[in-house]
DNA sequence: TCCCTGATGTGAACGATGTATACATCTTAG
DNA sequence: CTAAGATGTATACATCGTTCACATCAGGGA
């Protein structure tokens, strides 16, 4: 605590954590070394040892604070939806998570994940669980997990293609159309065959 | 073509490309370098250099070959479905290549995809417009460009979950069952909602 | 109070990588 | 036949992940 020392930092593991963090915003997964979030947070180029047994460690921690920011960012979206308006509102959030930090959205599930993380197994199970939660609760006299597996392979290839820029990404609205239709569809097949679903993107 | 000349290779280019490919296979994402890539095809380190701009084009050159190995491999599945039963197939077959090359299946889409490889938004809207074509086919009076981005994201969402180990994958057949189950549940929604995907997946 | 042990940060070093530059070698068009 | 362009080589540099020996600090037991 004394700030004569300058050569303990006070707490290096939340400092690489954010510096990581803004790494990843600012120039991508490329951008993440552990070189540079040492240098972003005054320190040696091997301190980060000390609290990361490597680069892969730092990256599954920040990807683990990311399944959390995600799980929030659903529950504001709405907390305890149980229509498939309220549902659809949550998978719209989930596509905007995405869109709004890319780079983090790769590394949470773009690269390998190693078992061996298990913040990060806890991390994932969680929005599975809670995923599977909501479903239910929309559609009690339903499978859940087979339709919650549904629900969220959709909305989370939706996110992907909008990712990769395979679908029209151009404004919120247009995102949010899309992915209410889609999840609409989903719940209402006969109503998206038959044309009810025309606010939707316009081609690749 | 004289036999004494070791000097020049013949086909860099796609000896390049097949070690990359290999590399990709073997070793996944990280084993893929530049330098490992020339080791192999028994040439200097910066002769590639003479074919790929850098090594982003060289992963780009990879996805595109991937792109279009995927899309023979949806057509071996069935070449012209028309039925959701023959799309199922497709589906199933789109989700088996991404668990059969997982590495290649990431580099295509996890990786940020630069606009500027012409080869490879060229092979991906190859893909998008086959989708598109075959969703028609299926469902003449729908919507296709609105359905078959769902049924895209859809698939491609089940793939991606399959990837990261958060479904069951145990057996091809399970992943048939699930992929099935789930395309079906997307044209038959009531049904779906009614319990009759119940051959589904348990859990996560 | 002292000091000693463990936690934390530093510095130099190694091998690997992407890439630029200058040079060598081959192929082929005129 | 020769000159020029295409193709491959050698060398070099900055950066990266990681290891190891060492320095510095904090806190508890004597």
């Amino acid at each position: 605590m004394s700030p004569s020392s300058t050569y303990h930092h006070g707490d290096l593991r939340a400092a690489c954590l954010r510096a990581a963090r803004e790494l990843l915003e600012e120039d991508g997964s490329a951008g993440l070394s552990l070189r540079a979030v040492a240098r972003r947070a005054g320190v040696s180029a091997t301190a980060p040892y000390r609290h990361y047994a490597d680069r892969e460690a730092l990256v599954s921690a920040v990807a683990a604070e990311g399944y959390r920011e995600l799980a929030t960012h659903l529950a504001q979206a709405h907390p305890a939806p149980s229509t498939p308006d309220e549902l659809a509102a949550v998978a719209v959030a989930y596509v905007q998570f995405a869109l709004k930090h890319p780079a983090l959205f790769r590394a949470m599930f773009a690269e390998p994940c190693d078992p061996t993380s298990e913040e990060r197994v806890a991390a994932t199970a969680a929005i599975s669980e809670y995923v599977r939660t909501i479903v239910a609760a929309t559609f009690p006299d339903g499978d859940a997990d087979a339709l919650s597996t549904t629900v969220w392979a959709l909305v989370h290839g939706l996110a992907f293609l909008h990712l990769d820029g395979k679908l029209d990404s151009s404004t919120p609205e247009i995102v949010a159309a899309q992915v209410t239709s889609a999840v609409h569809a989903l719940f209402h097949a006969a109503a998206a065959v038959s044309g009810t679903v025309a606010t939707a993107q316009p081609g690749v």
